[in-house]
DNA sequence: GCCCCAAACCTAACACCTATAGGTTTCCAC
DNA sequence: GTGGAAACCTATAGGTGTTAGGTTTGGGGC
């Protein structure tokens, strides 16, 4: 019985690939244990139970979306990087949507969750809003982008206008619901 | 071995009873055979398959839904028309979370589903937005909603302000944003 | 190289799930 | 009472997650 040289890490990362391959559901011991050529029950040296599993994908993916973010809203200030930040979720989204169903399916706190609420407030920095505000409009943008690509993705009817054209409506109104929010 | 009378849509009512009892995932082929005292395998009398008993409550939720936010937009127009219409959603997901999750993990067209297009755009109604903005502002709304019902779900950070304040925020913005939006 | 030990693997078993095929029972219409 | 369809059951197959205990591997110390 030779080792597959398994770990954590490696377990965590072969399951994301997977969600993102097959889907999210198609993610269980059983399918990752045929994939490394290992029993089902070997897993278990590596992560505790299909929970933790499932938990150390969406960590994987918290981690990619705030460096994904990071990027596309460093240099950019105001609706630029009010834009940056929803198109990156967007496309994070679309490109991976096996580990994005991972984050919508789990909410555990970890450092990669808590500075994705920071470059949140570093976009929203640029409207001057009160601490208050400040909440409500990370709310709201939260709630408006993730909900969008929870629609999105059921696919909105087919028909015009280009669903395109409204998510860049979309970020336009909450662009101009943040000026007006301004404290200064 | 006396007959349960069992119909399809009395399986489905205990499917959606069940769900928002023991949550979505505890909504199972066998626990309902449990619950009536049958075999697994009788159920396939009344249901095609999983699926089809899942889609199945969805549709129920749907039509539910759909007739509380007829109840709740009924003789109401502009603001508060757009409020009812969105803490109906509110109300609804946190009565029945459930029931909620079979609509988020489906997507069945339905004339219930048609019906709840229908309301929405009679709520629009009131802004007097042209062909193309009615549509941005039905994905615009539906996506805010949906995504603050998400993230609430989760659990938002327990921290001042309350998310009720937040939340009423969140439709002040979005009425603003339709009134601006408006054709007349 | 040998020995020891911990970790990584396996086996066996169990409980649970979905679904099919074929058999049995019930109920209703005639 | 009879016939037939539908509702039920049994048996089975294939799949999932998990635990307990056994076996093998690899690395460190001597």
């Amino acid at each position: 019985m030779a080792r597959a040289n398994l770990s954590p890490a490696v377990v965590v990362a072969a399951a994301a690939e997977m969600a993102d391959r097959d889907g999210f559901e198609a993610v269980t011991l059983s399918a990752l244990a045929r994939h490394f050529g290992v029993q089902t029950a070997s897993l278990y040296s590596h992560v505790r139970d299909r929970a933790a599993l499932l938990a150390g994908v969406h960590e994987l993916a918290m981690a990619e979306l705030s460096d994904r973010i990071a990027m596309a809203t460093a240099g950019r200030s105001g609706r630029d990087a009010l834009v940056a930040l929803a198109e990156a979720q967007r496309d994070y989204a679309r490109q991976s949507p096996g580990r994005w169903t991972a984050l919508q399916r789990g909410s555990a706190p970890s450092p990669a969750s808590a500075r994705l609420v920071s470059l949140t407030w570093a976009v929203l920095r640029g409207y001057h809003l009160s601490d208050d505000d400040l909440v409500h409009a990370t709310r709201l943008l939260g709630a408006t982008v993730n909900g969008w690509i929870a629609l999105e993705g059921n696919g909105f009817a087919h028909r015009d206008p280009s669903p395109d054209v409204s998510w860049g409506r979309a970020l336009d109104a909450l662009d101009t619901v943040f000026h007006s929010w301004s404290s200064t």
